[in-house]
DNA sequence: GGCCGATGACTACTGATGTAGTCGAAAGCG
DNA sequence: CGCTTTCGACTACATCAGTAGTCATCGGCC
C-alpha cells in the first residue's frame, strides 16, 4: 500500500467518514483550518486515485470518489510501522512509554484492562 | 521539534545507541542494508545539525556528533502524533486496534496487564 | 617536501508532497 | 444562442528528503 501524506490524509478522513462524494463536497468538508482552494483538493483526489487509494465512478459530468482501502487497514499499517520502527515491533514498550509520559489516565488503564480481560476469553 | 525523515532516523538510531561519533564511525554503523556512501551519511548529519537534532563539537579537524534530543522524547512525540491523528488522542482504541489485528500475543497481554497493575499502585 | 586520502562546505539532481494555476469542454442562465 | 460557471486534465513551482558529486584543505606517508 502506498504512503499517504499529511494533506492527503485529511482528504481521506473526509471520505472515510462519508462517501461517495464529489470533489466539491470533499472540499466543503475538509477542515477549514487548512484554507485550501478547490484546486488543491482536486490535486489530492487525483493523486490518491493514481495511488489506488481512492476509486471513482462517473456521475454525469463529474466523479464520485470513495475510498479504495478501509480506514482500519490504513490505521493498522501505520500503527505497525510505528511499533516496528520505534519499539522493535513489541507492543509492551509502547504502552510503557505512554504510561511514562502520562498519556494514560486512570480511566484509560481501567478500559484497557477490561479490554485485555475480554481478549483472554 | 522538527520532523525527522526515515533515512535521517536511521542515523539518529546509531547516535542514540552510541555517541559521540565521527561521521565515518556513523557511516560504519548504519545498517549495511541501506548501502549508503559516506557522502550520504554526511549530508544526513549536516541536515540533522541544521535542525538542531544533533550537536557537534570539534575534535581536531573533524567533528564529533551527538544527539541533541533524547530518543525517549522523540519517540513520545511520534507516538503522540500517531495517537492524535488516528485514534483521536485516545490510547484505548490503539490497543483495541492492535488486538484486533493480532499484534498482541498472549504473552503481550500478560505483560501489559502486569504493567498496568503496577501503574495503579 | 610533494602526493594521497580523509574531511567538511557547498552543490546537484530526483521524486514526493503541498499548494495552486491554465485550458478546453460541458452545462446551465438569461 | 452566447456568457459564465464548473468540471476534469494537465501543468507549475516551491520545499523537502534521499542520494551523491565537487572542491578546497589539512594532515600524514614515502
Amino acid at each position: 500500500m502506498e504512503r499517504i501524506g499529511e494533506a492527503e490524509y485529511a482528504v481521506m478522513e473526509v471520505l472515510w467518514h462519508d462517501a461517495p462524494l464529489t470533489a466539491a463536497e470533499v472540499a466543503a468538508r475538509v477542515p477549514a483550518a487548512r484554507g485550501w482552494s478547490i484546486r488543491t483538493v482536486k490535486t489530492m483526489l487525483a493523486r490518491l486515485l493514481a495511488k489506488n487509494i481512492l476509486a471513482h465512478e462517473e456521475e454525469g459530468r463529474r466523479y464520485l470518489y470513495r475510498p479504495a482501502i478501509a480506514r482500519a487497514d490504513y490505521v493498522a499499517q501505520e500503527s505497525g510501522r510505528l511499533i516496528d520502527r520505534m519499539f522493535g515491533g513489541k507492543v509492551t514498550p509502547l504502552v510503557a512509554q505512554l504510561a511514562a509520559r502520562d498519556r494514560l489516565s486512570h480511566a484509560d488503564i481501567e478500559e484497557i484492562e477490561a479490554l485485555l480481560k475480554a481478549l483472554k476469553q
